[in-house]
RNA sequence: GGGCUUGUAGCUCAGUUGGUUAGAGCGCUACACUGAUAAUGUAGAGGUCCGUGGUUCAAAUCCACGCAAGCCCA
């Protein structure tokens, strides 16, 4: 080896270990503190903003997290690079329900037990030290992954600051009149005895297939003879409460002439037409109706009446379980749009109590509800413990659903749950019309198991309706990747808004900072720390309270409940109970990161909007909603400018992933195993972050195989041959223009990469960039332009040629540096910072400017020369094969024909490098006109398509007869007639693509507009020089198993009794020493004696055996 | 039940404003090439472009209705 003088020397590392690579790179940014010198050497220029999700540290770090992750750093690192100051603070989410259950599950309590068997003090102690459970794991995590952001000054939302931020927020919502206390129908368990959020809800197997019984009752129309509305229900249970029936206005109905099939007696029933074949299937009863026999089936039936569904409204009908009577009117027929006639008759059952759409139909049009009295409330016919009240007399104090029966009960056999008691009783009462059971899914809760009621419950809620329109507005504005998830699922959730439910009932979270006195006539709502101070000074001054509040205060529960207030009139005012959806804390941190509008206005008001966020697709309606609405609402902006709401990593074979199905990926493990860089890079470039990825290692095997070891055998021979020619890349850059064509050509497509990666990270497809990246280092860079080269790097004198070639290799590598840094930080940095020989120059690629395309060092033509060479050097490939010609046996010519004269110059560009690449001895061109070559034409569909139509297929099959003469004809600029059904129809050069396909008596090959042809003579001189080559082979792969150095020289012996070969190695005897480096070459016909053939290799050539025998030459 | 997404070779994915023989990589088989490479080249096998209708001279592509998977919501 070449002895380092000049100590510029570029590490080699045998085996690529992206692992050791990335915890050495990880030490050399903490002590260099690169990451906070990447945001402090950027204090003067444009902010980028980017926002953190906050994560919840109570649960494991997943491999779903690494993706959201690697497309925040991704982009982070991006802007950084070119030139904007990316500051990046961390979070926390620290409240709210799955917190709450975690702890309630280890101390083994239920919710009831909270401020009675434990006080809420210690309850909420013990959640701030769930909470942060798992911090050590994600701070790990965090650093493995390379993910910068600032971990030491995260925001945590059960901060004080925080939820003061929150508190002026809401005081906002207040102060505008957005913030109101209403009645709603939530999902309630009465096994529990708690309402449920949507998220308890959305847990894994919540939602269940049931059978239930469904009805289809009877409404008797009032002052009729058998007149019945059918309505349809799979909750029989809440036919006690209904007090409307909805139809939709724009629906036609029928009125049915009939009998019921369990009583027989005559009806007339309304339905809508189109549920009409759902109940009456058969259409050839309906003369039979007078003479129908009772108990017969099928029942005739009889349309007798159309309705429009606007006619109807306004009719009334006789209450069908007339336990419990409505304090007002009821019983009319109303119109919803709501109602369809997909299922059910067309006629909708309205329970106010009961249905979340009942109740907000019932507010519309002042429909009663169906309630009785209990200490001066009105309250539902089924009390909380999921039973009728005593007042539905029938079924008093029954459970009604049967899951909610001790086991004991139910599983008695002649018990009956109230759904089959109210049905049979129906049914008796000529009140239903159809008994069914009916399987569906239904929510149930998570802990008891149990399904759940929808049943009204107290709220304080925002107004979000009231801005439906604005929201939508500026949506529109927002940059959604993927866009669908913006115009379709994010817009259509805002069409459909309902008001947003702030409250839970619940322990740890943040405090509403409601007050209200006991006849909740009046109610304050604080917005600052300094105001409640204010208000307690006040109700020190009426006596309420004894003394000021601490300095060190805590606006958690229970001490916020300790504080009571004095209202303007002097009453005493206690805080309302209520918590606020944990997704308020989330969607409030733009502000109350900073503890807006208390400190930091002027970071808040440069760092908002953001830029950019990312988090799963699943957090459209979370996080991504809330902060929408908040921004709307309050600062009458977005939020954030572009988004990438990501999918969800499955196993491999599409599932997700559960610890249950034991198919989950732990992260840290395959970090540790194959390296940070590799996982990122397979993420990002496998599938887009908003398709669903399916994580299967023997991809980030390949990913690893394919493109890492790649680029590091790139980079190690560049190393290689740099060290023993000591190349610095300090070296005067000779001009592009100035270096051989290859060199231009790989510049060129250089350029190129940066443009399209440029352009495709700037719209947020990092998965497009990944692959451009990939493919030039594995396609054009190693495969194409090192392979073509290698020679330059070889040759032992000094030269501009090989300074150039080092130079364009150098330029390469340090560009796709700083091109792939976002995507593997780690690996990118370790090659940007080999390729530096000088100490005083190192610095990390992070710090580094992202590459600008030059386009004036982009040449289009070159890129599509080089293009053609490729095609026509796999088609020499492809006809060897086809020949059974190795690539070392040399052959005399190549015939390319020519069908366009701008192409001829083009491969004469390349002739040498196409030459050495297929061995072949010289490029003939064939004329076009020459009849040598056999033309194909076919229909340029594009051209005349759209002109001709109906006669296209009879054209195609005309131009499919022409001859080879008019083929010339039409390429020499004239027209052709063809005659189509009794017309002419002119054919032109430009309504045809002509290709040559052949040529008659050559082995030919065709790619596009390309046809190759070679001459497979193989001539005495070809086959001596294939021998050398041969030879030469063997003696490589000889040298290699001997271990000898790069430039270590030889002697060679040679023994043969084949004159042939012995002739050939005699013609080629300077080539073969040159390429072995022999200093001495000896041909014999046998070997010496027993100790050389022991040492010696053979071969087969020429039908005889050959032995050879290399010794490393001592000087 | 509603909204959205996805469905192309055994696997992972491309596939432009519709254009007539649907591609790449991995994997498999055979041969070749190689003093950077764990590579690479060539050829072969492998396709109901999820299905059914429709629009069109022409559909993987546009439309409708389904099916399957996933997410979000009721």
């Amino acid at each position: 080896m070449h002895s380092q003088i000049t100590g510029a020397s570029y590490p080699i590392y045998k085996h690529l270990n992206l692992t050791q690579i990335a915890n050495e790179i990880a030490t050399y940014w903490e002590q260099s503190q690169t990451f906070a010198n990447s945001i402090n050497n950027r204090v003067n220029n444009p902010i980028f903003t980017f926002y953190e999700g906050p994560p919840s540290a109570n649960g494991e770090p997943g491999i779903h997290h690494i993706l959201s992750r690697t497309l925040k750093d991704l982009f982070c690192r991006y802007k950084t690079l070119q030139g904007y100051q990316v500051k990046r603070k961390s979070g926390w989410d620290t409240h709210g329900l799955p917190v709450e259950l975690q702890v309630e599950k280890a101390l083994n309590i239920t919710k009831e037990a909270i401020g009675k068997t434990i006080t809420i003090t210690d309850y909420n102690k013990h959640c701030r030290e769930t909470v942060m459970r798992y911090q050590a794991q994600w701070g790990k995590l965090t650093q493995q992954l390379g993910y910068w952001i600032d971990t030491e000054h995260p925001y945590t939302t059960c901060d004080t600051d925080y939820i003061e931020t929150l508190w002026h927020l809401l005081q906002k919502f207040y102060n505008k009149g957005l913030l109101y206390k209403g009645y709603s129908i939530q999902p309630y368990s009465p096994a529990a005895g708690t309402g449920l959020s949507s998220h308890e809800l959305n847990q894994q197997g919540c939602y269940k297939m049931v059978k239930d019984i469904s009805v289809v009752a009877q409404f008797k129309r009032t002052n009729t003879e058998n007149e019945y509305f059918l309505a349809w229900t799979t909750t029989p249970w809440t036919l006690p409460a209904n007090s409307a029936l909805a139809v939709n206005a724009k629906t036609t109905y029928v009125c049915v002439k009939t009998y019921n099939p369990y009583t027989h007696q005559p009806i007339q029933v309304i339905l809508a037409q189109d549920a009409l074949s759902r109940y009456f299937p058969h259409e050839s009863e309906k003369a039979q109706v007078a003479t129908y026999q009772p108990g017969t089936t099928p029942i005739p039936w009889e349309i007798i009446t159309h309705y429009q569904g606007q006619d109807l409204v306004g009719q009334t009908y006789e209450q069908l379980l007339p336990n419990v009577q409505p304090a007002t009117p009821a019983f009319q027929v109303v119109a919803g749009d709501f109602v369809t006639t997909e299922d059910g008759t067309g006629i909708v059952h309205i329970a106010p109590t009961f249905g979340a759409e009942d109740m907000r139909l019932a507010k519309k049009l002042n429909i009663p509800s169906i309630t009785v009295r209990r200490e001066n409330k009105d309250v539902p016919i089924v009390d909380k413990q999921g039973r009728f009240v005593e007042e539905i007399t029938d079924w008093a104090l029954q459970y009604v659903k049967a899951d909610y029966e001790p086991a004991s009960v139910r599983e008695q056999s002649d018990y009956q749950s109230v759904d089959q008691l109210i049905t049979r009783k129906l049914k008796k009462d000529n009140k239903a019309f159809l008994v069914a059971k009916y399987e569906h899914s239904y929510p149930h809760c998570w802990r008891t198991d149990k399904p759940i009621l929808y049943y009204p419950l107290d709220t304080w809620a925002i107004a979000t309706t009231q801005y439906k329109e604005q929201l939508i507005t500026l949506n529109k504005t927002i940059n959604w990747k993927p866009a669908s998830t913006g115009v379709g699922r994010f817009e259509n959730w805002l069409e459909n808004l309902v008001d947003w439910n702030l409250s839970r009932d619940r322990f740890w979270g943040t405090p509403l900072p409601i007050w209200q006195t006991e006849d909740q006539q009046e109610t304050i709502c604080i917005g600052s720390i300094e105001e409640l101070r204010q208000e307690v000074t006040k109700a020190i001054a009426a006596g309420y309270m004894s003394k000021q509040l601490p300095q060190d205060l805590d606006l958690h529960r229970p001490y916020v409940d300790q504080i009571i207030l004095v209202s303007p009139s002097g009453k005493r005012m206690h805080r309302v109970p209520d918590l606020v959806d944990v997704w308020f804390d989330a969607g409030s941190m733009p502000y109350a990161q900073w503890h807006y509008p208390f400190e930091n206005q002027d970071t808040f008001q440069q760092h908002f909007p953001a830029d950019f966020i990312a988090e799963g697709v699943d957090q459209t309606r979370g996080w991504f909603f809330t902060l929408h609405v908040i921004a709307v609402i309050l600062f009458d902006s977005v939020a954030f400018k572009n988004v990438i709401s990501n999918g969800l990593i499955l196993d491999k074979h599409g599932n997700k992933m559960s610890k249950r199905l034991g198919n989950s990926i732990n992260p840290s493990e395959v970090i540790e195993q194959y390296g940070v860089d590799a996982l990122r890079w397979y993420m990002i470039s496998s599938a887009s972050p908003w398709d669903n990825l399916k994580f299967d290692t023997e991809g980030l095997i390949a990913t690893l195989r394919k493109y890492f070891f790649t680029l590091h055998n790139t980079y190690n021979f560049f190393a290689a041959y740099a060290n023993l020619d000591n190349f610095t890349a300090l070296e005067a850059s000779i001009p592009i223009a100035d270096r051989p064509e290859i060199d231009q050509w790989i510049v060129s497509k250089l350029h190129t990469l940066t443009q399209q990666v440029t352009q495709e990270l700037d719209a947020y497809e990092p998965t497009k960039a990944a692959r451009l990246l990939q493919d030039f280092v594995v396609d054009e860079l190693s495969n194409w332009y090192v392979r073509l080269n290698r020679k330059r790097f070889w040759k032992s004198e000094a030269s501009i040629d090989k300074i150039a070639a080092y130079q364009t290799l150098h330029t390469c590598l340090t560009t796709i540096a700083k091109l792939a840094s976002p995507f593997m930080p780690f690996y990118a940095d370790r090659l940007y910072q080999d390729l530096q020989t000088h100490a005083a120059k190192r610095h990390s690629v992070h710090l580094s400017d992202f590459p600008k395309a030059d386009s004036t060092i982009i040449k289009k033509a070159l890129e599509e020369k080089m293009m053609r060479a490729k095609t026509i050097v796999s088609l020499v490939h492809s006809l060897r094969k086809k020949h059974a010609i190795k690539v070392r046996q040399p052959l005399s010519k190549l015939i390319i024909p020519i069908t366009d004269k701008a192409i001829q110059p083009q491969i004469e560009a390349l002739a040498d490098l196409i030459l050495a690449e297929t061995n072949v001895k010289q490029i003939a061109y064939m004329d076009d006109n020459s009849a040598l070559v056999a033309k194909k034409l076919k229909p340029n569909f594009k051209q005349i398509g759209r002109k001709y139509t109906s006669q296209l297929n009879a054209i195609v099959a005309a131009l499919g007869k022409l001859t080879a003469a008019d083929i010339q004809q039409l390429e020499q600029g004239a027209i052709i007639n063809l005659a189509i059904d009794n017309a002419t129809i002119p054919i032109t050069l430009e309504e045809v693509i002509i290709t040559s396909e052949d040529i008659p008596g050559w082995s030919t090959a065709t790619e596009a507009d390309i046809t190759v042809a070679i001459d497979v003579t193989i001539t005495p001189e070809l086959y001596q020089e294939s021998i050398a080559r041969d030879l030469i082979n063997r003696v490589q792969n000889i040298r290699k198993d001997q271990d000898l150095e790069l430039q270590d020289k030889i002697s060679l012996t040679i023994a043969t009794t084949s004159t042939v070969a012995q002739n050939a190695i005699h013609t080629y005897k300077s080539y073969i020493c040159h390429e072995t480096q022999a200093l001495q070459l000896t041909i014999h016909d046998a070997l010496a004696n027993d100790t050389q053939r022991a040492q010696s290799q053979t071969m087969e050539i020429d039908n005889d055996t050959l032995y050879i025998l290399v010794k490393k030459h001592t000087t």
